[in-house]
DNA sequence: GACTTAGTGAAACACCGTTGCGCTAATAAC
DNA sequence: GTTATTAGCGCAACGGTGTTTCACTAAGTC
């Protein structure tokens, strides 16, 4: 996050270097504050650049955070692909816990999932778009496996149904279970609005486990 | 949307129906181009004020949507509530195709939804997301109602959860159905961006049909 | 050591939501 | 019917976005 050795970046490697502080710096920041809050001239104090050299890297602010999404769909893949291979008999409820657990636990790719489809495919070039979405489907793909290696009982659709669902609900559901400080203490003063207060984790859990078991009585 | 007979609301009843115009204005500059596009000198433009002039009425800009998005909750509550009272023999499937054709036919609120966590809650008074989080708790208690009557197997918490998830993931999905033109004549283009092409309804329905028979199951 | 080239910072730009401030239309007082 | 008061409104300015332009100069090349 601080400055690099080289003043400027000429060579492929020392280019690539700098894109990935970039990068790293925006994830560091929209894991402490939320994605929404993070600006182009924060990035750039946190690389020690100016913001319009930022944008010399990626085309456009909603690239950076396209490519972050990217990212963390592939970790999150390889996480829940592993915990998927390490079960072992047959368990829908397992499986729904594993999705739950594995997204609650990454916030940033929850918001960062919120985000993707509202902001990022706009003000963003169709290459970008187009590669977004190839490394997404790259990303299922996996998890779509050892999810009908576990649960023969599903189809493939049911697989891509689970995904989406799983992904779609987490970063829903992740911006209502995170509101700032101020609102989190307003829920807590009104019990009427006690239903408001929502923990990520077992409430996934629970619907995506009502979900699986629906598929597979299908 | 064109200029009021008056030129200055100073009555209770003429500032309502300058409210009500502003409403109607943001409405229907929502639908035509999606929530996040509509600008505040848009909204002004329609109602033939300035946008300083909105600004009397409402606290902020979040705050005309967010009143919208109360509006589409309960307008919402009302037609599914009607739906599901139609409904004769329990029927699972019948219940999740309700949630899905309701929603699915509100484009607008399915768009006000995505973004209501996401960026409404934020720049608005405490007193706003408290009316917002009860008027929404009375959207949602008939609905939760109908649904018990109708399916008596399920608890209280299984109505709150198939409410909170056909919602959130109408919000989600929606934005993904409905990308702009160029992105969608993208990936009518490639092949291997077939999967991104989604119908809305069908897969809320189907989605949420195994999801509660998966809860109704237990 | 001079030359070229390409990465960078500074500043300007367009646009957003928001605020402060006169003006004057709409009402009330006489 | 005239005048005084009040308050809704347009105008212009402000601070803050993301983005673009351009002169500068560091870094390689001969």
């Amino acid at each position: 996050m601080e400055a690099s050795q080289f003043q400027r970046a000429r060579s492929p490697e020392a280019k690539r270097q700098r894109e990935a502080a970039i990068l790293e710096a925006a994830r560091a920041l929209g894991h402490e504050r939320g994605i929404r809050t993070v600006t182009l001239t924060d990035i750039a104090a946190a690389v020690a650049m100016h913001k319009s050299a930022l944008l010399r890297y990626f085309e456009t602010r909603e690239e950076i955070f396209l490519r972050l999404t990217a990212d963390g769909w592939l970790e999150w893949s390889q996480a829940l692909t592993a915990r998927l291979r390490e079960l072992s008999a047959p368990d829908p409820a397992a499986v729904a816990h594993a999705f739950a657990a594995t997204l609650a636990a990454r916030g940033l790719f929850c918001d960062l999932l919120a985000q993707a489809p509202l902001n990022l495919e706009r003000n963003v070039s169709l290459d970008a778009v187009r590669e977004f979405k190839l490394t997404t489907l790259a990303a299922r793909t996996p998890v779509n496996a050892a999810l009908r290696e576990h649960l023969p009982g599903l189809t493939d659709q049911d697989c891509v149904d689970l995904i989406a669902t799983a992904v779609a609900l987490a970063g829903a559901m992740w911006q209502i279970a995170n509101p700032g400080p101020e609102v989190a203490a307003l829920y807590r003063s009104d019990p009427r609005l006690a239903h408001a207060v929502v923990d990520l984790e077992p409430r996934l859990t629970r619907i995506l486990t009502a979900t699986l078991t629906g598929l597979a009585a299908n």
